[in-house]
DNA sequence: TTATATACATTGACAGGCGAGGTATATCGC
DNA sequence: GCGATATACCTCGCCTGTCAATGTATATAA
């Protein structure tokens, strides 16, 4: 993990809205999926996660309700809103701006 | 400025090694050659760029020193050390790998 | 019955970014 | 001579996001 982490930074609320504009899932999924997309390269941490999952409740860019499980632990779902799909387009378009200006900026080619 | 600001958080010294690589320099002028590069789009805010420079230099990968200006206001030099060119590619090959992490956790194509 | 996986959540410390404020020198227009 | 602007430095204190540590509960496999 470590590297890379404090990069990625930042990039957090997008990843989760970028789950979730897939469909609805829940802090462990999403996590799981994060985990598997990247080869096992980066995780989300639990705290990190769940401080968003509020964050981003609060601004209303997603919701949550609790899932019917008949056994197992109980799981809290969230569903991205239209405001929070509006969000993560914003999202991308800023990353591919940053992305260029960072190239940019950390290359030595004058 | 506003949008990316946080996205490029924590770039901030490997924007500044990156200048350094390319000479020894000031802050007031690294700061221009930024906003040149990104033709305005970004600029190092004073206060980050210079709580970065002693960053850099209590751990060695940058040394300062007084410019000897006979007239206008007083320049410190920052020139890069060893250790400095070293965490520079490190930080540079860190960015490739977030990079592509970012980018595959952040797309909606499954 | 003990360990592991699933699944949630909070607290408190830490680090980086940055607005606001401050200092000093030189030049240009009026 | 005077105010504005550019150059050039610096620090304080707040804010925000990350995350280690810790805690809860259920189900299954050894």
């Amino acid at each position: 993990m470590s590297i890379a982490s404090d990069l990625i930074r930042g990039h957090t609320d997008t990843i989760i809205l970028a789950q979730l504009f897939k469909g609805d899932s829940y802090g462990y999924e999403i996590n799981k999926a994060v985990q598997q997309l990247t080869d096992g390269q980066y995780e989300l941490k639990e705290a990190t996660m769940y401080t968003a999952f509020r964050r981003l409740e609060s601004t209303h860019l997603i919701e949550s309700y609790w899932g019917d499980e008949q056994t197992g632990a109980r799981r809290r779902y969230y569903r991205i809103t239209p405001n929070g799909r509006a969000a993560y387009r914003r999202l991308q378009g800023e990353w591919e701006v940053a992305k260029e200006l960072i190239e940019k900026l950390i290359r030595i080619k004058e």
